[in-house]
DNA sequence: CTGTTAGCGCCTTCAT
DNA sequence: ATGAAGGCGCTAACAG
């Protein structure tokens, strides 16, 4: 016998739902998961009933019984500092939760020291069937993930990509044209030595923005020059410095994140300078945190909830094996705001 | 039968380690529990074919036979925007999942509307057996969740408080003592008129704050002010507008959040004021944002992790109905930065 | 249209 | 030290 040593509060059970109703227990089920077989009156009153007694079906029992765990992952594999300062993990993750709330579905949080240990976690889900399937996000150029998923067998979609194997569906964003209309907006201003503080390079995102901003300041004939980062302010300050402190420093610079360009700013700042007069910077996700500084910076605004919902649909449908393929969500737009404008003439330096 | 139309892919289950091992199904229970009853060779071959056919057991089923989710729950219910830019809750909630997941619990999240919404939540997890308990942040003044839990009978504990009546069990943190620290050291600076910029006036631990920040001010003879704000940003520049233009401004404001320091400081820059030369700022909760703005701001560090680990840990001993009180977190210190001094004599006022 | 029943995969008591 | 068997609460085939 398994039954515990003792229940906290005895617990109300569909049978007890049945009893109340005068029905069967698979009556209470075909009433509660609105299958037909059911005169209305008597849908209503074990309804009815359900409700009095505050019941719901007891989701193992439940997932037991057909095979799935109502419930879908997400692990996260960032340094803290980022996960926190970073306003994008919490509006990706509201716009997935409304949308598995909205069915009733659970969202299952885990953080990772990396990408290895996160794929052991995903195994492990599976393998407890503790979720029915996983969004993966902040995709690495050959992320070991997407093999390891695919194989798995595992419902998940990429956040990120597009993946030219088509290994797992994904959801991705079209970066190369918002960097484009970033450093059309600059060269429209007059600058000619624009810089990029980028985030990891390992990350296809950055990857591919970096790619496209060498290409476009290429095509308009402008330097331009990329300093890596790992995201965290320090390193967006440090990175903001050494770009400034070069021969030819640039007049513009774009961050490839809020965090990084407010930070970026800071340093603009400690180093005697100004922005915009000095300095023009973009900053490459827009938050309050953009609004709230001074100058408020020009951002890209995009839709990050919007992103979040449009990537659990697409895992839902994966989960019901419904065959569609990738999707693109819509650009982020340039907001034009105090810290972008013509750049000096030359300035004296120091 | 309750089988599902097809499986997505052949299931491994106890049965056939078993199998494999050449023993019973309960064999493989016993050696996977850890329990006495079983020769070690016996053991150790069971878990290594375990181990080799990346096998675990399946969740609902053990979740339905020992009558325990193995998960917990916490809900949010703050406007997006807070959730987003405050770098607490994804540090907490890092501390959580860490403590959590080092002995394999997973960890649910949902995002509320309200507290009541969020109440209906926690009533239907727990009718489900989703989880096992839940954390529960933002107590409010007469906070209908309390009461809701405490009848609910599920194991639940308050990040917060202290609570006067005992009905829940809660991790806190001594409110008063920090801002006791703040307003001496602006005191010892020379201050005479202070002013507080804090959340919202319903929220204890900013009420607690409110009190404290009078009462010191009283006992030092200090002028103190008190600007409420709904943590947005926007509210926070606001509330700083509003005491700067004030017939008698004060000479040092103390923010609620990090948040909302740094959207003050922003104002202050646009009024036309510096810092800390017209006045002096401190930031209610430290993160690198206050390190990287300029000047770097005066703040009250605290280990926003551990406070997450410490509440887990107490909800996990209720959930084991083990006895202990409340707790107590260490409090947070202050660390000075940049933007306080001493104020000047008397500005001219415009 | 309604009720009965087997079985989902595991844990655990009891008998061997 | 090991195996057999019942039950956790639900769903869904199937019989009535």
């Amino acid at each position: 016998m398994a039954a515990p040593k003792e229940d906290r509060a005895r617990r109300v059970t569909s049978s007890d739902i049945a009893r109340r109703a005068g029905v069967s227990k698979g009556a209470v089920s075909f009433a509660l998961n609105e299958r037909p077989g059911l005169s209305d009156s008597t849908r209503a009153r074990i309804l009815a009933i359900a409700e009095e007694m505050g019941w719901y079906p007891n989701s193992a029992a439940r997932a037991l019984s057909v095979a799935r765990a109502h419930a879908c992952g997400l692990v996260l594999a960032r340094t803290l500092t980022t996960l926190s300062l970073e306003p994008f993990f919490m509006e990706f993750i509201a716009g997935v939760e409304s949308e598995l709330s909205s069915r009733s579905i659970a969202l299952t949080i885990q953080m990772a020291e990396d990408v290895d240990k996160e794929l052991s976690i995903h195994r492990r889900w599976w393998a407890e069937r503790r979720v029915d399937g996983v969004l993966m996000v902040d995709l690495r150029k050959n992320d070991p993930r997407v093999e390891g998923l695919a194989r798995l067998g595992m419902p998940a979609v990429v956040v990120g990509g597009p993946l030219k194997n088509g290994a797992l569906p994904c959801v991705w964003h079209d970066e190369a044209s918002v960097i484009g209309e970033i450093v059309d907006h600059l060269a429209g201003l007059g600058h000619r030595r624009i810089a990029r503080v980028a985030g990891l390079a390992s990350f296809v995102h950055s990857a591919a923005r970096n790619n496209a901003f060498r290409q476009k300041a290429r095509a308009l004939s402008l330097s331009a020059e990329i300093a890596s980062t790992d995201f965290s302010p320090e390193s967006g300050a440090d990175a903001t410095r050494r770009l400034l402190s070069g021969a030819e420093p640039p007049t513009a610079i774009v961050y490839d994140s809020d965090v990084l360009a407010v930070s970026g700013l800071g340093m603009v700042h400690e180093l005697g300078l100004s922005v915009p007069g000095d300095v023009s910077i973009v900053a490459g996700d827009d938050s309050l945190l953009c609004q709230v500084v001074g100058p408020p910076l020009t951002a890209v605004e995009r839709d990050i909830p919007a992103y979040g919902v449009a990537a659990t649909r697409r895992l839902l449908d994966a989960i019901e094996e419904n065959a569609v393929g990738d999707i693109q969500v819509p650009r982020g737009r340039l907001t034009v705001r105090g810290s972008t404008a013509r750049p000096r003439r030359r300035r004296i330096r120091v």
